[in-house]
RNA sequence: GGCCACGUGGCGGAGUGGUUACGCGCCGGUCUGCAAAACCGUUUACUCGGGUUCGAGUCCCGACGUGGCCUCCA
C-alpha cells in the first residue's frame, strides 16, 4: 500500500511518505472567524478531514513504521481570530461594549458555530485548532510565535521597517513565487490593489502593522500594533510541527499570496530549503453553477444547508467530486446525494448491527483513496460494494458497513433522515404534511445534524402549532406527524389492516382496495408481500 | 498583459490511445390481483476546427466558452 498525493509545490503527484516515521504532521489552513461559515469554507474541511482519516488509516497499518503500525498523525488547524473583518463586525454588533471584550463575543461565538456545523459534516476535530492571538507575543511554553519570528526575518535581512510597518522583502528571497508559479518581473503590481509608496517593492507584504487607538493591538518592538495576514500560520505551523512538516493544505484561493507568503517567511526564518513537503489545494465552490460571491450574495451558509440537509448529504455531495475539482453546490445533487443515502442507510440499518460488531479493516476502499483522495471512484466502489451486499452475506454488509464508516457519513443507522416522503397518520393528515413539508425536512435535518433542543422544539412547535398535530420521531429517524389520539388511530390502522388482510385472502380485491384507499387517507401507505413460510397475504406500513 | 484550471449523455460524475465506468432520473421487463419494494434491461456523450496515429473523449496546435489567481476570499 502506497498513498500518493498531488502537490502543488512539483505539481506533480507523488508517494507519500513521512519526513519522520514516528508521526505525520498536517497543517490547514482554518476559518477567519466574523461570520457563520459558507459552503465553500466546508469543502477544505471535509477534504482534508478525510484525508486525516486516510492519514490515520494507514498510520494504523503499520505503513510508514514497518508494520508497527505506532506513527501518529497530528493535524493543526488554526482559527484566524484577528482581522479588520472581525473588527467591522465587533463594532456593527456589539456597539458600545470595549472593543476588546467585543471582539472576543464575536470570534468566541463564530469560532462555536463553526464547530458544531462542521462536526454536522462529519468531521473528526483536528489535533490541534490553535487561534491566532495565542500566538502574537512570545510564550510561556516556548512554542514558537509571530513576533519572534518577525525579529528573525530582520535579522536575518528579509524584513525591513517602514512608517511603523515591518514589511517582507520578497527580493531577498531568490525563489519567491514557485509556488504559485508566478515571476515576480511578470506580475503586474496594483492590478486589482494600489501600491503603497514605502514598499520597497511593489509585492513586498505587511508582517506587523500599527494599531491605532480602537483597533486591537499588542505591544512590540515595532511598537503598538497587529500582525499581517500570512504570519499566524508560520507561526502556529513552526509552533505544533516544526519548521519543516509533511502536508500543508488550504483553499486554491489561499496559493497566492497567502501561501506563498507563508512559504517566504518560514523558509526564510527559520533557514530551510523547504516548509513543507506536499502542498495540497482544493478547488472551488460554486452555487447552482456560478461562482461563489460574498459580495454578490451568491454564497450559501452551511448552517442554512444543515437545517435542510443531514451533513451527510452535503458531505456526499461534496465528496462526489474530486478535490481538485471545481464543484457546484446545487439542490439537485443535494436530493441525488440524499437519494443514495436513503438507500445506504436503509440496508445497513436493515441488515447491520450497529451495536457490537467488530469491522474489518476497509483496505479496499483506502487504496482507492490512496491514489490522491479519489473519492470519486471510492464512492463507485462503494456503490458496488452496496449492491454486493444487499444481497449478500454478513461479511460483505461489513464491509460496505465499514467503507462507509472511512468515509465519515454519520448516520447511516437512521434512514429516516433521509427519506424524503412524509408522511402523517390520523384522518386528513396530508393536507398538514404537505402544509409543512418544509418544516418537516428541516425537523428531520435538525435531528440528523444533533441540533440544539430549542431549535428543535421551535420547529415542532411551529408545526404542532397549526392544528391537532404531534410530532413523533421514529426509532429509524423518520419524523412522522399525528393526528389526534395515537392509540385510538393505532387502533383504528390495525383493524383496517387485518380487514384488508383477510379481503386479500379471499380475493375480494375491490374491497382491499377501498381499504388501502381509506389508509391512505389517515397517511397510512401499505406494502404488500407473502408470507415467505406460510403463503399468506400481509403487509407493513412504509415509513 | 502574465500564470493556472476546466469544457463528457436529462442531471451528477469517472475515464490519458483500442469492449456503452458508475450513480440519480426516465422508459421497458420480471415478479406481484393491482400498487410498492426488489431484481433485470434499454436509452442519450465526449465545445468546435485542424493535426499525429491503423485507431483519440484520451496526445499536439488553434479557436470559442467557463472559472480562478496577480496583496488579506476556503
Amino acid at each position: 500500500m502506497e498513498l500518493r498525493l498531488y502537490d502543488t509545490l512539483t505539481k506533480t503527484k507523488r508517494t507519500f511518505l513521512p519526513l519522520r516515521q514516528e508521526d505525520v504532521r498536517m497543517y490547514v489552513c482554518g476559518p477567519t472567524v466574523y461570520d457563520f461559515a459558507h459552503i465553500g469554507n466546508a469543502r477544505p474541511v471535509i477534504v482534508f478531514d478525510m484525508l486525516f482519516r486516510l492519514l490515520r488509516f494507514f498510520a494504523k497499518k503499520g505503513v510508514w513504521d514497518e508494520g508497527k503500525g505506532q506513527t501518529t498523525v497530528t493535524y493543526v488547524r488554526n482559527i484566524t481570530d484577528v482581522d479588520d473583518k472581525i473588527n467591522n463586525r465587533a463594532a456593527r454588533d456589539y456597539p458600545g461594549m470595549p472593543l476588546n471584550e467585543a471582539i472576543r463575543k464575536v470570534t468566541e461565538k463564530t469560532a462555536e458555530q463553526f464547530r458544531t456545523d462542521v462536526k454536522a459534516l462529519g468531521c473528526e476535530p483536528p489535533t490541534f485548532e490553535p487561534r491566532a492571538t495565542d500566538f502574537v507575543l512570545p510564550r510561556l511554553d516556548g512554542k514558537a510565535d509571530m513576533v519572534t519570528l518577525i525579529k528573525q526575518l530582520i535579522e536575518r535581512g528579509h524584513a525591513y521597517e517602514a512608517v511603523g510597518e515591518v514589511l517582507f522583502d520578497v527580493r531577498s528571497m531568490p525563489d519567491y513565487g514557485t509556488l504559485s508559479g508566478q515571476n515576480l518581473d511578470e506580475m503586474r503590481p496594483g492590478a486589482r490593489v494600489a501600491v503603497d509608496a514605502h514598499k520597497k517593492s511593489p509585492l513586498d507584504f505587511v508582517l506587523w502593522k500599527q494599531s491605532s487607538g480602537d483597533e486591537p493591538g499588542w505591544e512590540s518592538p515595532w511598537g503598538r500594533g497587529r500582525p499581517g495576514w500570512h504570519i499566524e500560520c508560520s507561526a502556529m505551523s513552526a509552533a505544533y510541527l516544526g519548521n519543516v512538516f509533511d502536508i500543508h493544505g488550504g483553499g486554491l484561493d489561499l496559493i497566492f499570496p497567502h501561501h506563498e507568503n507563508e512559504i517566504a517567511q518560514s523558509r526564510c526564518a527559520h533557514g530551510t530549503a523547504t516548509m513543507a513537503n506536499f502542498w495540497m489545494h482544493n478547488g472551488f465552490v460554486e452555487v447552482e453553477g456560478k461562482k461563489m460571491s460574498k459580495s454578490d450574495g451568491n454564497f450559501v451558509t452551511i448552517r442554512d444547508l444543515l437545517a435542510k440537509w443531514p451533513g451527510d448529504v452535503l458531505r456526499l455531495q461534496m465528496l462526489m467530486t474530486h478535490y481538485r475539482s471545481p464543484s457546484d453546490w446545487t439542490d439537485a445533487r443535494a436530493h441525488q446525494a440524499n437519494a443514495e443515502l436513503e438507500d445506504w442507510a436503509y440496508l445497513l440499518q436493515s441488515r447491520y448491527t450497529w451495536s457490537d460488531a467488530v469491522l474489518p479493516e476497509p483496505t479496499a476502499i483506502a487504496e482507492i483513496l490512496a491514489d490522491d483522495l479519489d473519492t470519486s471512484n471510492a464512492l463507485t466502489f462503494l456503490r458496488e460494494l452496496y449492491s454486493r451486499a444487499k444481497r449478500g452475506t454478513e461479511e460483505e454488509i461489513r464491509e460496505f458497513a465499514a467503507s462507509c464508516r472511512l468515509m465519515g457519513f454519520r448516520n447511516l443507522n437512521k434512514p429516516g433522515y433521509f427519506n424524503q416522503i412524509n408522511t402523517g397518520i390520523g384522518a386528513g393528515s396530508g393536507e398538514a404534511v404537505s402544509k409543512n413539508a418544509d418544516r418537516i425536512q428541516a425537523l428531520r435535518a435538525a435531528y440528523a445534524n444533533t441540533a440544539p433542543p430549542q431549535v428543535i422544539s421551535v420547529i415542532s412547535s411551529e408545526i404542532e402549532s397549526s392544528s391537532n398535530i404531534r410530532v413523533e420521531v421514529t426509532d429509524k429517524g423518520k419524523v412522522i406527524l399525528v393526528f389526534g389520539n395515537r392509540q385510538e388511530t393505532d387502533t383504528k390502522v390495525n383493524e383496517l389492516i387485518e380487514q384488508r388482510n383477510e379481503a386479500r385472502a379471499r380475493k375480494d380485491f375491490t374491497e382491499s382496495d377501498r381499504l388501502r384507499g381509506v389508509l391512505a387517507q389517515m397517511g397510512i401507505t401499505l406494502r404488500d408481500f407473502k408470507d415467505p413460510v406460510t403463503g399468506e397475504p400481509k403487509s407493513e406500513i412504509v415509513q
